[in-house]
DNA sequence: TTAGCCCCTGACGTTGCGTAATGGTCAATA
DNA sequence: TATTGACCATTACGCAACGTCAGGGGCTAA
């Protein structure tokens, strides 16, 4: 029944920095130090490192751990209770995010019915002054003002149905990208489809459609970085893939 | 509309230490910096921020929140949702956390109906093997073992019904440390009441009592620090005037 | 001019470990 | 027996998101 940091690790479910970090702190001792200084557990340690280990589970902070079992058990409970509120009110604080959370993903997609429709109108025309702020330049000089502005405007012009279709258009387009990036290959089917989604989506947001400027736009995927960062988070190796792709399907390779 | 650290800190509720490291970690640049290297913020940081704290509430990461808002506006909400889900399972986490920690609670106290008396009476038993391990040797030399045991005896033999109203007791008897101690006199009718119910409470404990182990055990809420942080944490000065009410109480002081 | 309140830049502390780096120990194998 | 590889040890830096000094300059009013 003696254990070593690593057996006691292992049987216990946490790391051997973990035990030596009890240690540390005095918050769980070795039974005993061998003659080779190795930290050595036994039955009791065992206990309390279990006791501990509840503790924590419960999101108690090691020093909250320490101070309740140095107390005698019966008074414990006190600690326990005190413990629950605070955790209640984790979670009273946590579902009001979430609510947020969700009114704001409803909100944004327009899955809501918008009580006015200048509520909508609102937000679209903030999405592209949020979008002229931010990139507004650098894409007016590699598109032309003519287009972006079309371009705006197509946007200001999209119903709520749209604008949820291009949505789920391009969820699917990710997890397209995620099926056609596992065949290894741009030249393949799945390739081949999520090129053809990509160029669909596209249509909800251009004003005219030309392959150069699809094939300009896949070679930014993988030059710029805000949005190659945003395919690599899905898809490790998925903007070079996605690019690729819509080069095969454009002919261009 | 401008605002140095202090001024937009006040208005966005942030401190300031937090608008110095946000430029630090290259998050929110101020718009310039003034003659005397002082930080100025206009109206673009203003909204900035607030689309910052915004993230922040939703519990993102600022690692996070970087990158959601360099993505253009229409694909921060795919971020949006995939912290949804993250948020979701965090709560589901917590739930079952708080579940557990009602059904300790609850084993604990005796309040859910407990299948089997022998749970219960193993758990007593347990509980008095704990406290033997902890406290035994000290408190033996300190009462004696005839006085130990025969507590012990006593509390084996609670009820459920025993051992609830002694936990219920404990409650009341921390509330009324608050009020008692709200006064500022340990001879106040407040105290009197406190240092009353804390005998009662005694009883629960104690097979015999007297003036003197009363006393005794008022004087180690102040020497022991076990005891002394349990009562300090809940009310700041509170083990001393714990003790000082039990004085006066028994015409000590 | 001095007091009092603002601003700045370091730099260390917090929590609960993960992750080296560097070196000793133990059991088995070549 | 010497070496290898799996353990053990300690020391120390790193992480997130700031809080909190410490030390030094700036601005305005009395």
């Amino acid at each position: 029944m003696e254990y070593t940091v690593s057996q006691l690790a292992q049987l216990s479910g946490v790391s051997g920095r973990t035990l030596r970090y009890y240690d540390q702190i005095g918050l769980l001792k070795p039974a005993r130090i061998n003659a080779s200084g190795y930290r050595i557990y036994g039955r009791k340690e065992v206990d309390l490192l279990q006791q501990i280990l509840f503790y924590r589970e419960l999101d108690v902070s090691l020093e909250g751990i320490r101070e309740i079992i140095s107390q005698p058990s019966f008074v414990q409970m006190t600690a326990l209770k005190n413990h629950y509120k605070q955790l209640q009110k984790k979670r009273a604080n946590l579902d009001a995010v979430i609510a947020t959370l969700e009114k704001t993903i409803a909100d944004k997609e327009g899955r809501v019915i918008m009580e006015d429709k200048e509520k909508f109108e609102g937000f679209k025309k903030h999405m592209v002054e949020e979008n002229e702020r931010n990139y507004g330049e650098e894409v007016r000089r590699k598109y032309g003002d003519d287009l972006v502005d079309a371009s705006y405007q197509k946007m200001k012009g999209m119903s709520k149905e749209d604008y949820q279709s291009m949505n789920e258009l391009s969820e699917e387009i990710f997890s397209l990208l995620e099926k056609a990036y596992a065949t290894g290959d741009p030249a393949s089917d799945e390739a081949d489809e999520l090129a053809g989604k990509h160029k669909k989506w596209l249509m909800y947001n251009w004003s005219s459609y030309s392959k150069e400027a699809h094939a300009g736009l896949a070679e930014m995927y993988v030059s710029d970085e805000r949005f190659r960062s945003f395919y690599e988070s899905r898809v490790k190796g998925g903007a070079e893939f996605l690019r690729d792709s819509i080069l095969v399907y454009l002919g261009y390779k």
